[in-house]
RNA sequence: GCGCCCGUAGCUCAGCUGGAUAGAGCAUCGGAUUUCUAAUCCGACGGUCCCAGGUUCGAGUCCUGGCGGGCGCGCCA
């Protein structure tokens, strides 16, 4: 497909004098008018001519010049409609010689890709305000990595903080009261909840906690730090566990606490750049010479007390990952709530100096919401534990697998990857900065736009492939005029995936992937592929081969499952 | 008050970074099944693209000002 644009832009560029580049060919909206359009507008003012009769001219002009492509002109469009067995040879040879792959390029080769994600709090269960990180974090680091990028995903666990300093007072206190064997994560969720109503109500205990929090911080490696070590154990044990059914390995798992011993040498770095300054006994940035937008808000690195903040510490971070990976760019998959934050993070690092500082981008994201636009929550109103949830959803695709296709083997495993779909698609199928609206009886429906449709189709065509017999036939090539819909959409596929791994929209990827089965569908309601003559048939065959595999590409790429039979 | 984001069909959203007659899903109504998997397909219904200006040959898309909603705003992360 591109080879084809690629000709179509040179061509024109020898006939107009504008360079190829700025040559913008798209797809017209109505396909009637052709596969891809060149509007003459600007043309026809630098010609000083009306569009209609530039369109005519250079139509005219080129061609002769442009092999199995038609160029008609269109009032102020020229149009080109490539020649269906030229577009078919071209998009499923190539997908038939990339394979897995195609899609893929080597665009990021020698450059590297930095990604913060996922970063759930330690000492409680995963729950589902960490899911649209997770989610979307791991599909763009697929992404890039599909691109020929070098890339490194980062779980910034949050393991620190005077918080645990009371964990460690109540695991101390309470051990003997909850189960901590057969579920840890669950006992200590109880005895952070208790700690936290401790440190309002018993003195001794907050006291307590203050002086197990500064061992920890000093760095003794005594019974605080034993004990700190178990809780980041566990958690992390339980994290992998749902991190496993989602397909997900972090490259490098550094929480807070990794960055504790950098945290001076990262003042003393910004104080000798000369950009902070005491303010009420704090040590700030001031922004405003930067970004208007932050002269009310300065960036805080120290409070009065001596301690240090969140923002230090993500300073830290960013200062080492430039050290070690010197990074094309590092992507922030975080909330939108924290927009000001990274904001501030960046325009510190412009008023050192660091001309990587536009290198760094904060991914946002909106809200998860249950319906009603209220918080999401479990049925007591309590947190959602992610594993809960994605357990209720794929329960019910166990159900509905049952009903439709009793006799399909390895049903777990098809509802594991059907569930998990549905929820791994829904959450990435929309522009990130908008909120997700947790409808559950939307995503059990397993219909419309969702990850199980597209899975769906993508089952279709393996069941079409698996009855195919073997027969060694010269596809007929012209006969795919009824498939172009298709055709035209396999290849586009390369350019979505760089689209959507340069914008961080795995959306874009994910509307393609719907369109796609759509498309696709549409078409096998109307023809037939086994049940056709021999050359006929072994051509459609390989139009439902690509199809599968760029399907399959692209769900993979989304973190979702693409079986075979569902 | 200040900063940022969002506003498109009854609901949830696309709209290829400014191009031809604004598209999907859900919901509603009607149709297709001796199925290469109906978790599907086809049709109907449904729009002052929040409002007002501006830039442009051309604006849902860019700019300005409003309106409505959300998020954030010094010692939390």
């Amino acid at each position: 497909m591109q080879e084809f644009i690629e000709r179509i832009r040179r061509v024109v560029a020898r006939h107009t004098g504008l360079a190829p580049e700025d040559i913008k060919i798209e797809s017209p909206r109505d396909a009637l008018n052709g596969d891809l359009a060149f509007p003459c507008f600007q043309l026809a003012k630098r010609q000083k001519q009306p569009p209609p009769a530039a369109a005519v001219k250079l139509g005219q002009a080129i061609a002769g010049e442009l092999t199995n492509i038609a160029v008609v002109a269109a009032g102020p469009y020229l149009n080109f409609r490539i020649e269906r067995s030229a577009l078919a040879l071209s998009v499923l040879g190539s997908i038939s010689v990339k394979g897995a792959k195609y899609g893929g390029s080597s665009e990021g080769a020698g450059q590297t890709i930095v990604l913060d994600y996922s970063s759930p709090n330690i000492a409680k269960p995963m729950h589902v305000g960490h899911i649209r990180s997770t989610i979307i974090g791991a599909a763009l680091q697929r992404l890039h990595a599909f691109l020929g990028y070098r890339t490194v995903g980062v779980n910034h666990l949050g393991d620190w903080g005077a918080q645990f300093g009371a964990l460690v007072v109540a695991i101390r206190r309470w051990r003997e009261t909850v189960e901590l064997e057969k579920d840890p994560v669950a006992g200590l969720l109880e005895l952070y909840q208790r700690s936290k109503k401790a440190l309002d109500e018993d003195e001794e205990f907050k006291k307590e906690a203050v002086v197990a929090y500064q061992e920890l911080e000093s760095g003794k490696d005594g019974e605080v730090r034993a004990l700190w070590r178990w809780v980041t154990e566990v958690s992390m044990r339980g994290f992998d566990a749902t991190y496993a059914r989602l397909g997900i390995q972090h490259d490098l798992v550094r929480g807070e606490s990794f960055y504790e011993p950098l945290l001076e040498p990262t003042l003393q770095r910004v104080q000798a750049a000369g950009v902070t300054e005491v303010s009420q006994g704090a040590l700030v940035v001031q922004l405003g010479e930067i970004d208007k937008g932050l002269a009310k808000t300065p960036c805080l690195l120290r409070q009065t007390n001596g301690t240090t903040l969140y923002a230090t510490r993500d300073l830290a971070a960013l200062f080492q990952r430039w050290e070690e990976f010197q990074f094309a760019r590092c992507l922030y998959v975080v909330g939108a709530e924290q927009k000001l934050h990274f904001r501030q993070l960046k325009a510190v690092l412009a008023r050192m100096g660091c001309e990587w500082a536009s290198r760094v981008e904060h991914v946002d994201f909106g809200l998860l919401l249950g319906p009603g636009r209220v918080k999401l929550a479990s049925r007591k109103g309590e947190v959602l534990v992610l594993d809960d949830l994605i357990d209720e959803i794929v329960a019910e695709a166990r159900a509905i697998i049952a009903e439709k296709n009793p006799e399909l083997p390895h049903p777990e495993r098809i509802a594991e990857q059907v569930g998990l779909g549905a929820i791994v698609f829904n959450d990435l199928k929309r522009e990130r900065i908008k909120d997700v609206v947790f409808d559950k009886a939307e995503i059990l429906a397993f219909e419309g736009e969702t990850g199980p449709y597209v899975q769906y189709t993508h089952a279709r065509l393996g069941s079409i492939l698996r009855k195919a017999p073997r027969e060694n036939v010269a596809p007929d090539w012209a006969r795919l005029e009824d498939a172009a819909p298709i055709l035209l959409a396999l290849g586009r596929f390369p350019g979505v995936v760089a689209a959507a791994a340069e914008n961080c929209e795995p959306s874009e990827l994910a509307q393609y992937l719907l369109a796609l089965s759509r498309t696709i569908s549409s078409w096998l309601a109307e023809h037939k592929v086994l049940d056709e003559d021999p050359p006929l048939r072994a051509v459609r065959l390989l139009l439902v081969q690509g199809s599968q595999v760029v399907l399959k590409n692209g769900l993979t790429l989304l973190g979702v499952g693409a079986p075979d039979e569902m």
